[in-house]
DNA sequence: GCAAATCTTTGATCGAGATCAATGAAGGCC
DNA sequence: GGCCTTCATTGATCTCGATCAAAGATTTGC
């Protein structure tokens, strides 16, 4: 397990500017929660403040509820990443744990109300905000244009990006999220996010083994499936 | 129409620190480039650089070009609004005026170069971006698990809020958008907006006066349509 | 290593919204 | 002010993905 002053080391040396006093420094670490999140556990924030939320290692799912037994998937994040969720509004909001995880959790206002004058670190933060905006938007084009088969395909793609192994050629993927998240994240059923993969894998354009193991035969063959508007080399 | 240094003048308002120097002051009036869109204009950024956008008035949609025909509206931005326009990947992005629209245009790269020490500045364009963040996951969680009806009820609401004009118990609107935007913001197709604002008009919650005015005669009713997980009051 | 529980795959049917088609209403232009 | 273009509404049919149902894999626990 990771200890707590490493966990926020990490955290530092990703987000915090190296110049920053030892005072400060210690104000943010104050200000940290350090949460060590057990594979499907889950994290609510009845409270209504919103929370800065840091991955130590790990991986993690933002849920948001909608009316009961409606979950939509609103993103994936895995070590070293940073996100805000927002304060309950509409929809509640959770933090969910794909494998287990160390997390850093901070009030948000009391965040940057403390980097109030430390540009550094709101850059960092804009920068990572701005991140998720990008993949906020790419998903909303693909929940309101794609098809099943389209979206299954940008999914991997994304993926490969973010957590694939690559081997001569080929992309190594190993899930850390069922066919359930799968399908709660790209707006469809299991089912049609198992058969969709059930065609890919009869096309020879991936393989599967057991639950989480997927090996990308033919990325230029998915590229083509994933209705880009060119197909980007 | 308004002059330059008057539309710089309202940006510097809401989103440059009020203690900047003149000579940084200066140094971001260079840098802005004022577009004056007539309605229905759009400006494509085929140079692949990310751009900050101003709305001085007006009113515009951020469309992202999927393949051929298929496009999705990510934003609608109006008055007073700031937000960025994403570096060309997998889509290719573009702005459109909704309404004739005073624009200023700023290289997003060059202004966080000249914004790098100035904290006020940053927070504010991380408060802009976060509130984007906010919109783009509701809109996610609509494109994702809503119904046709649902997502409607979203729209209209989301409108109210942002350019509603309230008025005894009911509140007025003047969609500045086509159903064709509607339904490309929505995921949907003309004909099920029209069929859905037209059982919203038989239930007697809206009232439509010509293309674009809809009076919000039931708001109770309309949240209860709107598919929120408890309906906030 | 076997049994139980869970997750995934495959098949059959159904339905919400898309598509195709036509009519009706607004607004623009001469 | 009337014609013409464009946009919105309404109707009929079709389709993709949801739902319902069952069988097959994979993992877990003893």
């Amino acid at each position: 397990m990771t200890s707590f002053p490493e966990a926020f080391e990490s955290f530092a040396l990703k987000i915090l500017s190296p110049d920053l006093s030892d005072a400060a420094h210690l104000r943010f670490q104050a200000l940290a929660r350090q949460v060590a999140l057990e594979k499907d556990r889950s994290l609510d924030f009845d409270g209504n403040s919103s929370q800065l939320i840091f991955v130590g290692h790990g991986a993690t799912k933002l849920v948001a509820h909608a009316s009961e037994a409606r979950d939509q998937i609103v993103a994936f994040h895995f070590g070293g990443e940073v996100f805000s969720v927002p304060e309950q509004d509409n929809y509640s909001y959770s933090v969910c744990a794909l494998r287990d995880c160390s997390l850093l959790t901070f009030p948000a206002d009391d965040f940057l109300n403390l980097a109030a004058s430390e540009a550094g670190i709101l850059r960092h933060l804009l920068d990572n905000t701005t991140g998720s905006l990008r993949r906020c938007r790419e998903k909303t084009i693909a929940l309101g244009r794609k098809t099943a088969a389209e979206r299954v395909a940008v999914f991997l793609l994304a993926m490969s990006e973010r957590i694939g192994m690559e081997q001569d050629g080929t992309v190594l993927l190993e899930l850390p999220m069922s066919r359930r998240d799968i399908a709660e994240s790209l707006g469809l059923t299991i089912e049609t996010v198992s058969r969709q993969l059930s065609l890919l894998r009869e096309a020879h354009v991936i393989e599967t083994t057991g639950r989480s193991g997927i090996v990308l035969r033919e990325m230029g063959m998915l590229k083509a499936r994933a209705g880009y508007l060119r197909d980007a080399a």
